[in-house]
DNA sequence: ATCGATATCGCAAACGTTTGCGATAATAAT
DNA sequence: ATTATTATCGCAAACGTTTGCGATATCGAT
């Protein structure tokens, strides 16, 4: 329970000043070389630790970035936020994490937090309408936002995605090649950018290359809901592919294939966007393009270290995907 | 780009002093209803938010918690954290997330940025050889710390746990109970003392109850060393049951056997311990003993509560489990 | 010996809040 | 009318650090 030591201290019992021993410990020019090694002993020998709470008042700054998510028990974003912490901690950074289970009022609230916690900058992905209200009142309060996945439409935000529309252009591709016409799609909440971004793209390569599959479109907001949506379809329909436009998808697909009885590929064939550990546990392992959340968390922190370092006009950077064989397909 | 509203501008505005000012946003009984509500008014007008930084050094206290896991990107740690996030939030605190990557030198580094945050409170999952050294800095500096999951061997800490020896104990019995004999126990890093508990619990189980059963034990450090230690000991033993101790070791154990081609559970039956998601993907759904990490996030960040309200004794708690049944034994 | 340059250090304000205590005025008790 | 009480508010210090600026001393150059 001892007080901790402060500059204070150590000034007092080496008769210098407050501001003598901070500039000595930060090897400011002005110091002599002779009081800087009495400071930096007695301070190391007092296990002198700056106050955080202080430099943060004083420098109105501080070392954590606040990290929204709709959710952290989700394959994609627990890679991301994994990555993102490594890279921060490399910067000498540390991650707030918050998530707003996809309601626009908890991401409010978040933000509000962030702000009020004054970080040093916020990564976040959106959740279904989203208001753009409390982005502003981040950048009036000139904190960096980067928006990373889900993503609102305005160019004037810095943005962070993955290849959404590659993403769903090989997918189609590939479903096109292996000679499917029965595909039916499963996409997520039609609200959002990313799904719209993924299905204009896979149904545009699909006219364009193979306008004679009979493609149906489905969506759902979970996995349960896409497990009812794909077992409903495929009990009523004759259907060679199922395309999942996300893990979350891909779990409920694969569960309503297993209750279905059906065999993969040689009934019914699957192709998911994924991160990429999913589609490696199941057999047969499926076929997937990739989008790693992993690189994604790298790439945005990146960002995120490059905005502080000057670069402040806004961009829109788009993390390249891959085709990952496996044998669902 | 215009300042923030500080007290010091409410104050001047109202003809005020900043410490009237001070006491009226927070209801003080010394304030006059009158002066609480031009004061609040004019607040809420300039969007007044207090300076986190300046409460924080004034009150040499922080609505932050940190929390170290070894791993995020893990099924059981994300359900954790997403759990603790909620109850953090809930009780108007915030999660700064860590992860030491099962390195005790990280991990002595995320806790020092814990003691250099002055985070409100640690709750901290162990690297295996974790040095106790940076825990003690942690009570001398009067930060409290929870353990849970993977905790030190000490009584004198905090800690939460998972009921492992019980989970192990009732797995032997079902596995038992279906009358299995030749049965691989796949375990993790036997250093830890959650690996030992378990590890204990279940052999005991299986001399008290069922001596004739032809038990043999392997450990492994991650996913793939599963896969390889069962895929070597299957090819070459007879088998009919394996277990696995926890989600990663599962999805390894999975991977062999779907290399093997062997049909579950007629071949081999599978019994895991898990926090419940990956058991429900696999076809037939895989029967496990249940111990959940949202269940454990909820608990833990209760008994920190518990803590900062004044029951600072410490306790070992465990969190209670179930089996549940699946198709796989 | 005088002057300007340089090296080394301290003073004091500032960041925005909280809080003990004292000040004033209004009201009630005697 | 005097005193005691209460209601209401302001003063000023404190939290620990950073930083512009001024102070002193040393030294070589003139």
């Amino acid at each position: 329970m001892k007080s901790r030591t402060t500059l204070k201290k150590i000034s007092a019992n080496l008769n210098l000043s407050v501001s003598t021993v901070s500039r000595a410990l930060k090897d400011h020019p002005d110091i002599s070389e002779e009081t800087k090694l009495k400071v930096k002993e007695l301070a190391s020998l007092l296990e002198y630790e700056p106050n955080t709470y202080a430099i943060n008042l004083r420098t109105n700054s501080s070392r954590i970035f606040g990290l929204v998510v709709p959710a952290i028990a989700n394959t994609f974003y627990d890679s991301f936020i994994s990555a993102a912490e490594q890279e921060a901690r490399e910067n000498g950074f540390s991650l707030m994490i918050l998530q707003s289970g996809d309601d626009p009022v908890l991401e409010a609230e978040n933000l509000r937090l962030c702000r009020a916690n004054r970080v040093a900058g916020v990564m976040i992905s959106v959740a279904p309408g989203s208001q753009g209200e409390a982005f502003k009142k981040l950048e009036e309060a000139a904190i960096p936002v980067i928006f990373f996945d889900k993503v609102p439409d305005s160019d004037t935000y810095n943005k962070v995605c993955l290849a959404d529309a590659e993403a769903a252009t090989i997918a189609a591709s590939v479903i096109i090649k292996y000679r499917k016409k029965k595909v039916l799609g499963v996409f997520g909440n039609p609200e959002l950018s990313i799904t719209q971004k993924r299905l204009a793209a896979f149904t545009r390569q699909f006219e364009k290359e193979s306008p004679e599959t009979k493609l149906v479109i489905r969506h759902c907001f979970n996995s349960n809901e896409a497990q009812n949506v794909a077992s409903e379809f495929c009990s009523s329909n004759s259907v060679d592919n199922i395309f999942a436009m996300s893990d979350e998808i891909l779990v409920g697909v694969m569960k309503a294939l297993y209750k279905l009885n059906v065999s993969i590929p040689s009934d019914i064939s699957v192709l998911a966007i994924s991160n990429g550990f999913l589609p490696g546990i199941y057999k047969p392992l499926i076929t997937y393009v990739e989008t790693s959340g992993f690189e994604l968390g790298k790439l945005v922190m990146k960002r995120m270290m490059d905005y502080l370092g000057g670069q402040t006009f806004s961009r829109s950077l788009i993390l390249p995907t891959r085709l990952v064989e496996g044998k669902s397909l």
